[in-house]
DNA sequence: ACCTGAACACCGTTCAAGT
DNA sequence: ACCTGAACACCGTTCAAGT
């Protein structure tokens, strides 16, 4: 550019200094990157201008408010799980859903908490809910389908979100299981000793503390399923 | 008081001012009161101070900071709910505590996901947990008593948690049904109709929008005792 | 010991002005 | 249209100084 040399140690437009553009799909690319590395909720406007090289009006221009670049970050994180094949049983199809969220859910802390709260949009979720309402439709649920899917669906990003904070918080935590585990000998209240004995064998052992997340949401996944079979028995008898 | 006449505007202590002394009973009631109206994350320490009539300072002195306050709430929160008495059988006697629970927790909003996060304090909760762990240890649970536990008191604040966040944010929710709505006659996506269909007669009638979240949480607590009564029966049968 | 009043370093958001 | 740079009204937190 002409004026290459004009400025030596600000030059006044992005273009002069040899950045690139700053576009929605970059600024939401580097939104989601904050969240894998910080949490949804735990990075500012400021550091996402600072991410893209930009001030933190250029964000409010090309995307909008911090709600906005939220509800971006999710619908991507949304579309980022396959969808089980169809051919599966209703509770094998659900099972494969729920497993691939996790995983996927996981790695973006404070998604799932956002999801349980707001609900998904209806263009990112679409697909996901058509086919698994037409799954739980076939398999006998009648009207109460979109019910059934909204309790289980519910169910799982709660389950994540839980697991997003309190991996977050993990050094909370480790003071919390220390207290509680300071109660394991009260012979006046043998209750809280064995759960004082429980949480502190849980807190000493980091392998075991890895599988109590794996255990408690497979545990409260089956468990849901358990309940809704239960329940289209209940609507088959009738 | 003797100065009382010497400053007419502003006066520079409390009692000069009639006002009474600040303590951290004083406090902790107010930023209960804050938490009642207006949730546990939604009220600033600023709002708290101004509600004591005291400064920012003021609150740091006598209680702590902002988190020091919350946890004081919370703990307040946990030791207003009964005991069910000690004779129920199990899944009577956590079916009361539950429904107490929600009761009293729907009051303070944001006290059941800070609870599902952070855990209870030992001192706060220890009573109930210890009567709970008993009842399961009662009923047969036996090493898994303290797990059962938790995974029933995690559930429990789990859906009264969203309850409290969905309440909150009952605009964005209409707003959300709304858009959900228009899917209504969707040929190609059967299943997202259906769904539409179900959400738009949740959105349009106020008495089944109330109903559902008392139907979710008892479905969701029915669900989670039947999950336990069914690994109960497989503990027995070993 | 208790309170005042101001300051600090942040935050999301807005806006006139430049190119 | 896109970006700059500064401003606004907040926030939690800290601290020297007063009584």
């Amino acid at each position: 550019m002409a004026n290459s040399a004009a400025l030596p140690g600000r030059p006044r437009s992005r273009d002069a200094a040899g950045l690139p553009a700053v576009t929605p799909d970059r600024i939401i690319a580097a939104a989601l990157e904050l969240t894998a590395q910080h949490g949804l909720s735990n990075w500012t406007l400021r550091q996402l201008a600072a991410a893209v090289e930009a001030y933190p009006a250029v964000i409010y221009h090309h995307v909008g408010d911090r709600d906005a670049v939220v509800n971006a970050v999710v619908d991507r994180v949304i579309g980022m799980y396959p969808l089980p094949p169809a051919e599966l049983p209703w509770r094998d199809w659900f099972r494969m859903l729920f497993t691939e969220q996790r995983v996927v859910l996981s790695k973006y802390p404070g998604v799932a908490r956002r999801l349980s709260v707001n609900g998904p949009t209806v263009h990112a979720a679409a697909t996901t809910v058509d086919r698994g309402v037409r799954a739980l439709q076939a398999a006998g649920f009648g009207d109460e389908a979109p019910a059934i899917y909204r309790f289980l669906a519910n169910l799982v990003c709660l389950f994540v979100s839980v697991e997003d904070d309190q991996r977050c918080r993990s050094d909370m935590l480790a003071r919390n299981s220390v207290t509680w585990g300071e109660h394991r000998d009260d012979p006046e209240l043998p209750g809280l000793a064995a759960m004082s004995e429980s949480v502190h064998a849980l807190g000493t052992d980091p392998d075991r503390w890895e599988n109590y997340f794996n255990e408690q949401f497979d545990y409260a996944m089956e468990r849901g399923l358990d309940g809704v079979a239960a329940r289209l028995a209940a609507i088959k008898g009738t």
